[in-house]
DNA sequence: GAATTCGCTGGTCAATTGAACAGCGAATTC
DNA sequence: GAATTCGCTGTTCAATTGACCAGCGAATTC
């Protein structure tokens, strides 16, 4: 029912989720704290933990929520390319995905993080949300089976190191790359990079 | 002086950075508890303050190390490469640095972790090792000057995500990346990838 | 319009954190 | 061989952590 109690508990809810996609991406699970999430959202650490009653919890949220993400542009994007050459739509596919990381840079973080060891967060992440975009990668290449997963690596890893690592990025090289311009070089960059 | 004393305290703090080195890269800054550290150097957390007398140092020493690491494996692939043609070298090259990835995906998981933010440890690493090492590649580069951060990152990453994120691909594609033949399948990929 | 639900607050808890401390005792220096 | 250095230990401390709980009061339901 979309009582106005409903409106506003959904509100809150997503004004924390999103909180913690940020401190999450930033600092890592064990780095952030319950008590930043809910500075950032201004809002209590009571009240989060009210609406997500433990950290592992609000984690999974801020993944089912950036995961939710993807699955909008990747349903997008297959429909318009429909009707459009498979040469063609896998360049568009490559430059869908780098405007895709630099417009979320916390999803890559995100795997990034929770990648590195074997634990609970990783493997509830493969089960949940990685293993059905890996099955779609599959079905849509033509590469030998024993090279999709270092195809899907290497795509993954040139498509969004640049805007993970955004303010090293800055620092290092003068380049800024969330500005339009940037991210569109580096689309080309990479459709080009991964032709054939 | 090589005295025995010294030899112990080095061997000591070896053991020390190189479990900072594991658990800052599996946890991150924030994540790692000095405590956990020492554990796994078998040894008292009152020792490692002795040695580090702040986290922030033990960091600055794990980050040392492991680009005293890259520094060697440059030089060496430096020194072999000086009489290769210019294509066939920076194939070599290329291969190399999956070689490295491989064996020390610590490194990048360091890089990825302190790029995400403006904080000091970043803005540390970039003035202290970053910089010489991008002045480097720069130099050796002949693309355009604007394309030159987009393929810097664009290699780190290709290169890199394999290896630093092995216990979600196994899971994933069931791809074990620390064999002998996914780091050399993959070293191919991206020498072919990266050529022209 | 009375009863009840429920989003939210403030306070509290044990556990963990990074850091500091005083001492011990074997290796080194004189 | 006495004096001293110094690698190392055990303990302690304040601060921060994730989680829990008893209530309040406006919105909802009857």
């Amino acid at each position: 029912m979309e009582t106005r109690r409903n409106r506003q508990r959904e509100a809150t809810r997503r004004r924390l989720v999103r909180a913690a996609i940020q401190v999450f991406s930033e600092l890592g699970f064990g780095g952030a704290s319950t008590r930043e999430v809910a500075r950032r959202a201004r809002a209590s650490q009571s009240l989060l933990t009210y609406h997500f009653p433990s950290k592992e919890l609000l984690w999974q949220a801020a993944a089912d929520d950036l995961f939710g993400r993807l699955r909008v542009e990747f349903d997008r994007a297959r429909e318009m390319g429909s009707d459009i050459p498979p040469r063609a739509r896998e360049r568009e596919m490559a430059r869908q995905l780098v405007r895709f990381s630099a417009r979320n840079p916390e999803f890559f973080r995100f795997l990034l993080e929770v990648g590195r060891s074997q634990n609970e967060r990783m493997e509830w992440l493969v089960d949940t949300h990685l293993t059905p975009i890996y099955r779609e990668f599959t079905a849509s290449r033509d590469e030998p089976p024993e090279l999709l997963a270092h195809v899907f690596y290497a795509i993954a890893g040139a498509s969004s190191t640049l805007f993970s690592v955004a303010a090293e990025c800055e620092r290092l090289t003068g380049l800024d790359p969330t500005t339009e311009e940037a991210i569109e070089t580096h689309a080309e960059l990479i459709a080009r990079l991964f032709e054939r």
